[in-house]
DNA sequence: ACTAACAGGACTAATATAGTCCTGTATTTA
DNA sequence: TAAATACAGGACTATATTAGTCCTGTTAGT
């Protein structure tokens, strides 16, 4: 019901993987490797990441992206708005005056208030815990057998699907 | 950010127009007149419609489609959900064993927070709103000249686009 | 200089969505 | 009962989106 791009499903994998060691640059060769993602694609995501200012990128030798924030502080939202962009942007929302619904399509406000509990849903989510590193609000102390390093290697090229955020009927 | 597929706005309208009128069956035909959407792509509709149980068919001469309950009990859930199916379902909620992250990801629950989250949302929203005929869980008389049938009348062919359920960035 | 690494964009391929059309069946009405 | 109306189902085509790759250029260390 809610479609996840593949891309952003790559993108939170990836960021997972840097936030296991937030100090340090890695480079998308690096990051390649240990998701089995496939370098080109791996680094048209954090070029898109970059560009949405979740990370931070060096250039030149011993370069690579970090994230510009502490995992917790990167909520789904973000990944998603950076991923998906202002994506399809109706009439509506970018260019209004376009849709010749406007004046009399009075639905506007009720996806509005739609789209803000989406949000506020999707802001409540942080990296963190979409690496399974902490639970709802609070981060908490990363137990050994549970961080994104296995979460990533489990990965195997051509097992990652696009997600969908999806529930029971009705 | 969220996307709503045209097919999805296409049944919102419709569903709209029938909404109009609730006693009477309205033919495929009629509908296209008055929504000004290609014939064969409302009988799509209607007929995904019918089959998800949002609205009635009756066969023959005179015949049409009505919807099965009151606007007021039908939600942008229910549309969606119809529309976009239990669409891109993935290896993890449908066919559980596929996906080579299911043990170490831990990500699923909070994916799924989410997931609630934004289906309660969606489910607070009624046919009767999108349709600009009531506001925010209270049906409200209609007023004149508020009515689906304007909103319908305002479109013109081509001028429907995907819309999208977005917000500020951020 | 040489090498490692990112930046940007063009391009191709795969997939999903939208839209159309055809053939069949049910129901009313003349 | 024949004719007309209207839905049912599915096959098919076209289009748009998404995914993925590759090339060329720039920046920064060694």
């Amino acid at each position: 019901m809610l479609r996840i791009s593949k891309l952003t499903d790559y993108a939170t994998v990836v960021l997972s993987v840097m936030a296991e060691d937030a100090a340090v640059p890695h480079s998308a060769a690096q990051l390649a490797e240990s998701t089995h993602i496939a370098l080109p694609t791996v680094s048209k995501v954090l070029k898109a990441l970059q560009r949405g200012g979740l990370v931070d990128s060096t250039r030149g030798a011993r370069g690579g992206y970090q994230l510009s924030r502490p995992a917790a502080q990167i909520s789904a939202v973000n990944v998603i708005d950076t991923m998906e962009g202002p994506v399809g942007l109706t009439e509506c929302t970018t260019h209004p005056g376009s849709c010749d619904l406007e004046h009399t399509c009075r639905s506007g406000d009720a996806w509005q208030r739609v789209n803000l509990a989406v949000r506020r849903a999707l802001q409540d989510v942080s990296l963190l815990e979409l690496t399974g590193r902490a639970t709802t609000g609070e981060a908490r102390a990363v137990t050994a057998g549970q961080t994104a390093a296995e979460f990533a290697a489990a990965l195997r090229a051509g097992t990652l699907r696009a997600r969908t955020i999806e529930g029971g009927a009705q």
